[in-house]
DNA sequence: CTGTATCCTTCTCGATACTG
DNA sequence: CAGTATCGAGAAGGATACAG
């Protein structure tokens, strides 16, 4: 079901089970880009609407000037961010999501509202892990 | 500095809009962790089947045998895999999603698949991207 | 306002060696 | 086979200053 071999392309990732594990793969190096971090928040903030640079590093908790820049030029440079620069003073830069972008953003906000859906699931089975280790301690030395 | 001043904030993520952007949010932590790099890949090779430790190494290439493990762990403490110890010679442990990870499955799934489909129009847009800061930095300004 | 450039700390990650 | 432990290189990331 997940065969790669749609695209025209010269990966030999045919096998079902093997896909595109390899690391010189460019499946993989495009996951690894929207897998990070701040992407996922950006792409997922720019839901149907634009936002101002300010706005976005300011909804986004805790995310440096530097790391908003390098991601946003990172979605730009994979086409899934425009910009735009309006010839203004002060300077306005407003951010959006390309077509491609938005058929990103679906999977993307499917990951998220899987972890809000889940986020008592997984606290629950860390402090029962976090527990299982802890006794493991003390019964065994 | 984890404190956001949220002295009449609540926790409210079900704002479409903010939902859970501040850092000491559980949705934020548990979405930097499963967009992991290697987790992404785990979890999508564990697919209604069972690993073991040396198929997943050797499957997933370029991986280490310490980020395998750190991977593995984190994702067994979070609930989504179970780990499961053979008491024989030589040692055996079994890797398999729990019904947890197999839920995550679809979603992760589902990035994986969008990655592979829309490949070469990422790669398109780096390619344009690259050439037209190319002709800027030409075009000396 | 929207960056770019620089320094510097942090911490991930890989290589290696060793154990049950 | 399936780890654990340790260490060092290097990247990631934050703080700051400054420019357009």
């Amino acid at each position: 079901m997940k065969s790669p071999s749609d695209a025209g392309d010269t990966e030999e990732c045919g096998d079902p089970f093997q896909w595109d594990t390899r690391e010189d793969c460019d499946v993989r190096q495009i996951l690894d880009r929207i897998a990070d971090k701040w992407s996922l928040l950006v792409i997922a903030l720019l839901d149907g609407r634009t936002l101002r640079f300010t706005e976005l590093k300011r909804t986004i908790d805790g995310v440096s000037q530097r790391m908003l820049t390098v991601t946003l030029r990172q979605l730009e440079r994979d086409g899934l961010v425009k910009r735009t620069v309006h010839p203004v003073v002060p300077p306005r830069v407003d951010y959006e999501l390309t077509p491609l972008g938005m058929s990103l953003h679906d999977t993307i906000q499917a990951l998220v509202t899987w972890t809000e859906t889940h986020q008592s699931e997984v606290a629950a089975a860390r402090t029962s892990y976090d527990a299982r280790a802890d006794s493991e301690l003390t019964n065994a030395p």
